[in-house]
DNA sequence: AAATATTAGTTGCTAACATCAACTAATTGT
DNA sequence: ACAATTAGTTGATGTTAGCAACTAATATTT
């Protein structure tokens, strides 16, 4: 009981501290350029790896946002020049998101931050510890995603 | 790389949908009573598990959250009579924080619900996954903190 | 063909959370 | 007594989330 709630609040403490050491290794690695947050990150991450075009429904759906708040992360991403809207030309509602020159550069390098931490902060794990954790992250999200 | 932020990104929609669930649980349970959010949740939690008692300021280290993050909470708290601010009479700076009986009681409706929903999303996965799980998010938690 | 239903995105509003700097009052240290 | 430190507060700013209502575009039904 007890157990169960404090992995959530244990959960919540983790990723607030390797986020803030993700800020922290940005700002010491680029005293200017562009800054994203850790939801437009995600956002310009997920839109770069489709391998088809997507369009403001498919990432909601994709990152299980409501889509106005896919259309705010949107607005913030088209705002700062990282990311396009291009309206279908047979569907004139359906707007494909399209990653600028610069949004693949900044993602590249918020990338290369990622990569650093992570190798670092995983020290002292192993493959086996990190699979079974992807496997329980997985495994939860999906049994909640049925109720 | 690419697998590493994903399990961020993963991780962030798991618990997206945790507290989805844990929130229509909520709203199902108890169709009136005292609301709280998962913050708010939290932080009560946490008071009321320390047997000594407790200022702001060892919530806010506790909880790795910015002191003044910690008063908003304490004051919404407050607000719904969840707990109580009581000055120290040694130290006047000092807050301690008390919950209260009603908030003794929204913690243990709420406990409740959590106890359920976690024990339903974990079937399948065996308890060696979930401390592998707890060592994980422990150990990411640690190294990022010395960063 | 026209009417109705559905879809994709937008808007306005509200709520919650986080952080920083500056500040105040209280206590501790010199 | 004064300076430094501490605990909490305030104001401002930024970000994210969700809901309902709306608009324009498309699909389906009549």
């Amino acid at each position: 009981m007890e157990k169960h709630n404090l992995s959530m609040q244990k959960l919540r403490r983790m990723m607030h501290e390797v986020y803030r050491v993700f800020k922290k290794s940005i700002e010491e690695q680029q005293h200017e350029g562009i800054k994203i947050s850790p939801e437009q990150f995600g956002l310009l991450h997920a839109i770069s790896t489709k391998d088809e075009e997507v369009i403001q429904k498919d990432m909601a759906e994709m990152m299980g946002k409501n889509k106005s708040a896919i259309l705010r992360l949107i607005d913030s991403l088209e705002e700062k020049e990282l990311v396009r809207r291009v309206a279908d030309v047979k569907d004139r509602r359906k707007n494909y998101l399209m990653v600028t020159k610069v949004g693949y550069k900044v993602l590249d390098q918020y990338m290369r931050v990622v990569h650093e931490l992570m190798e670092e902060m995983q020290q002292g794990l192993t493959q086996n510890d990190i699979d079974t954790f992807h496997k329980v992250v997985n495994h939860i999200k999906c049994k909640a995603e049925k109720l």
